[in-house]
DNA sequence: CTATAAACAGACCTATAAGTCTGTTATCCT
DNA sequence: AGGATAACAGACTTATAGGTCTGTTTATAG
């Protein structure tokens, strides 16, 4: 194989397997090892390729992670339609997936923040940056549906952001105890019955 | 001092700066050694008194954290009153304690929870119990609340309860952050607004 | 007052995990 | 083809942390 693509593929394959590894088991309390042990791999290869464990675990973030929450939460809420449906379906879609995990482990994101809080502020810019990114694009598709007519011109759209991260990182904790299926139902029930009060009203 | 009397202050104070610091680094990343170094006690005192570090959180969450959780967001909500202002002002007046830490680790139980989820089923059991007594008594104050005519009768008692604790513990992980006044304003003012709908009608 | 057990001190053992270093294999360039 | 270097293997070093064990202090009972 050409050497840059076996670098690129190596590096890759270390990557993947390091995100999946970390989101079940937390950074700190995953090796190395673990990861190389399901990769084949040694030692060697591994700090041949990344400097140290931190600095790894940033390369996920920054590449993995961020793709993984853009593709699954920020990407659905684009487009020309009804924002506030556009949002629970996203929601729901994402809550979808989390359900059919044998064994589910949260919100990746959350997770991390909540692992590397007061502990790592380096790490933990990333990690926000990343939050940052959704919750300007939650506003954004906001104020874009109060022109288009869809939503409440009188809601304050940064609050409703926050009101929808909270709601979404928090359903996604309580689901990791395995009643994903109901918990999904109701709280997509009680998000919709929030969204009749951002939504546009004819009258006044 | 009694006998009986120094173990007891022994075990609480071992206890309780325990829960500090694992709030503060979790429990993985909390040594024994560290906790020990702040109370200058040895291995010898803590291992005469526990029999392993697991066994110790176990009982720190059944005894000190379920008390915590209990007086900060289970007793606020009893009450002969509207209930739906009860948990308002008790979730405000959490976020407002949250609020005042300098360095702020967000809410002690979901931590936990998303640091054991996958990785100790047993500890898992125990913060789930202190979540589903929080959730229970939720939907005991709602159902209350309608037959007290505070409440409109339509509503899922169940499904409000997970939405409240789901966003309850979302803002309190994106508080970690630093910007606490302004997270805690737009959570409680969409709150608020959430609980437009949930609230008694007087027209049909 | 003293024997006895509780309460505690701290050196020690052991396992784990991050990171290093030297040696080996695979790939590329001329 | 063959030297040079990238890519990787794996033994080794070092630090940390859970837990043990033996010895010492302190309090209570008789």
């Amino acid at each position: 194989m050409d050497k840059q693509l076996k670098r690129m593929a190596t590096m890759q394959r270390i990557q993947t397997t390091g995100l999946e590894i970390f989101y079940q088991k937390g950074y700190h309390n995953t090796s190395i090892d673990d990861i190389l042990k399901e990769l084949s791999l040694s030692k060697g290869a591994f700090y041949y390729h990344f400097q140290s464990k931190e600095e790894y675990f940033i390369s996920i973030v920054q590449n993995l992670l961020f793709r993984k929450v853009y593709s699954s939460l920020i990407e659905p809420i684009e487009g020309e339609e009804d924002p506030l449906n556009k949002i629970a379906a996203c929601f729901d879609n994402a809550l979808e997936t989390a359900e059919h995990n044998f064994l589910d482990y949260g919100f990746v994101l959350s997770n991390f923040i909540t692992e590397f809080n007061g502990k790592n502020p380096d790490i933990m810019n990333y990690l926000q940056d990343i939050l940052k990114v959704w919750e300007v694009n939650l506003v954004t598709a906001l104020q874009k549906g109060k022109t288009d007519g869809y939503v409440n011109r009188h809601i304050d759209s940064e609050a409703v952001a926050t009101y929808l991260i909270s709601s979404y990182i928090g359903i996604r904790t309580l689901m990791v105890e395995g009643n994903g299926k109901m918990l999904r139902y109701k709280y997509i029930q009680q998000l919709r019955n929030y969204f009749k009060l951002i939504e546009h009203k004819e009258s006044v």
